[in-house]
DNA sequence: TTGAAAGCGCTAACAA
DNA sequence: TTGTTAGCGCTTTCAA
């Protein structure tokens, strides 16, 4: 039996009879063959592979990941991982990916400015998740971020909170869009003279140095809306301690709606993306790209959703002032 | 100019005139060349590739990542991740692995039963991490976990801690040790009778959960080791807000010298393992089997680190007695 | 339904 | 120092 017979066997395309495939799968199986992907895919000079660059620290990134293997294995390309770590940079991760001959690339959240992501893009398409980028040879699936600090203001507002702060994520991807949102929020309910920015960061650690400094000043803020899951948490905790009552003192509201948020215990109130959408939409567009099928928009733009948990309430009266109901 | 030259050129290895060299680097940089390392591997019939199963979700996967990449790199030999999720197995990703021609496979925290992991050491060198497997034909490195929590236990009873809980991880890889651990420590220091161990596991819920069972308690107790520095971090957040001081009225001790545990805020106890040299040792490892380097000791055990925080204190006294002192 | 032959992009061994 | 040849393990024509 021919080694063409076996690979048609092996591959399950039709072509040969049950019998000589019994007969193939059975000694395949008796030899412990296993075929060879990179042969394979340098026989076909494709490689169905979706490059991914991701933080192995992020833990956002890990829901994404999670999501884009599903995809993948859905549209029948694999997913090569290649991950970001202090002593590894995006540069590095990718060009290790390019190496692997895969076919496009989906970055998560990159840091790089976009130029040099669009001169990766014009070796390969590229798909950047969860940062705007405006390339025009550079897909972007993302949320609206700014629509997502809107509905944190709105709620916030609507619980009758007027000296809302925002902690931001410094120079983080979505960082901007973010600012900016809020910004825009607190402007549209006239609170544009309560606005105001600290310094956050993506991290627990960011989120208790924003909230010493909170603590420093005279009053506090009666909400603050968060960067991220993580620097919201290292906010509570750092109030907490203080013996600031969350939400009853101040409320506070995250971003992604992590699984961290979900704890029992600190059932954050939360921006969430959904990462699901987010790793079936990349993927998608890495695919239609690579089978020239038009695409319509560059830029994909999901709405985030609004987590109402614990951490939010309406803001404590300042004075209880008992006086007579004006309308009895 | 042949292939064989470019090639050669290429690797950079001896064997071509620094003219022609020039030459060759610079049209190859016009072409946009990129060296295919698919194609140089299947050459070779060496894939040089070493694969490594990760959690995606755990941040102790990231740190050890991080430690692989660089004790690879150093080596040679590349890395290829393949992550465990919700929806994606442990044979799964080791599948993907082989498929792909990894010479051996590093485990990170693998759960499958022993049985398996040794089928899948008769196909290519296997070196497990961070759990101990009793199997002949596989390499382990991991931390002396039975150690770690007599570091922690020795360090309670030292500050005067009696009644000592042990919060496990369940079946988590290392759990069976660090229970062992616990109840031979508390043994040594004749404190079998005041043995405890609640059901933990790996997050923070789990702790959270542990710490809502203490408080149901008459008189809590005044220290807890506990399985890793998420599930410690669980604790410490539900006993914060159920009003206990921490190190006031219980101590804590984690496991990990998790990125958490060293925030200021969180600032735990805890006991550290030594992430870089278990990655150091497990690549080595590897490329010993590979190389057919004799080996001593199939398995390599690491002796943990106590790192003292400030979530461990004295027990607070039940009562303060004021009494002349005996000797003045 | 099956087999033979060519070739994917590279490296290795050898010859010029 | 350079070029030639063969072959890694697979897929893909094309013929039998």
């Amino acid at each position: 039996v021919s080694r063409a017979l076996v690979s048609i066997v092996i591959r399950g395309v039709p072509g040969a009879s049950e019998g000589t495939r019994q007969r193939v799968l059975h000694t395949a199986a008796e030899l412990g063959y296993r075929p060879d992907s990179r042969a394979r895919l340098l026989s076909r000079s494709r490689s169905q592979l979706l490059g991914v660059v991701f933080g192995v620290q992020h833990p956002f990134h890990g829901d994404l990941v999670e999501g884009l293997y599903l995809a993948a294995e859905g549209a029948g390309y694999e997913i090569a991982l290649s991950a970001v770590t202090p002593s590894r940079d995006e540069a590095r991760a990718a060009q290790t990916l390019l190496h692997d001959r895969c076919e496009a690339l989906i970055l998560l959240g990159p840091q790089r400015p976009a130029r040099q992501l669009a001169e990766l893009a014009s070796q390969l398409p590229v798909v950047v998740v969860a940062r705007p980028v405006r390339e025009p040879a550079i897909d972007v699936v993302r949320t609206a971020d700014h629509q997502g600090l809107h509905l944190a203001v709105d709620h916030l507002v609507a619980l009758g909170h007027r000296r809302i702060v925002h902690v931001d994520g410094g120079s983080a991807p979505g960082s901007a869009d973010r600012r900016r949102g809020y910004r825009t929020a607190m402007r549209r309910h006239g609170l544009a003279q309560h606005s105001r920015i600290l310094a956050g960061g993506l991290t627990e650690e960011s989120g208790a140095a924003a909230a010493r400094q909170l603590l420093q000043d005279p009053v506090l803020p009666s909400a603050a809306a968060v960067f991220n899951d993580h620097c919201a948490i290292g906010m509570l905790d750092t109030l907490l301690r203080a013996g600031v009552s969350v939400p009853d003192d101040i409320s506070l509201v995250g971003y992604d709606d992590s699984r961290l948020a979900r704890l029992s215990t600190v059932n954050l109130t939360t921006v969430g993306q959904d990462v699901r959408v987010m790793a079936d939409l990349a993927v998608a567009r890495a695919i239609a790209r690579l089978t020239g099928q038009p695409v319509s928009e560059r830029e994909i733009v999901i709405q985030p959703t609004l987590v109402v948990r614990a951490t939010t309430a309406p803001p404590r009266r300042r004075r209880a002032v008992n006086r007579p109901a004006r309308f009895a």
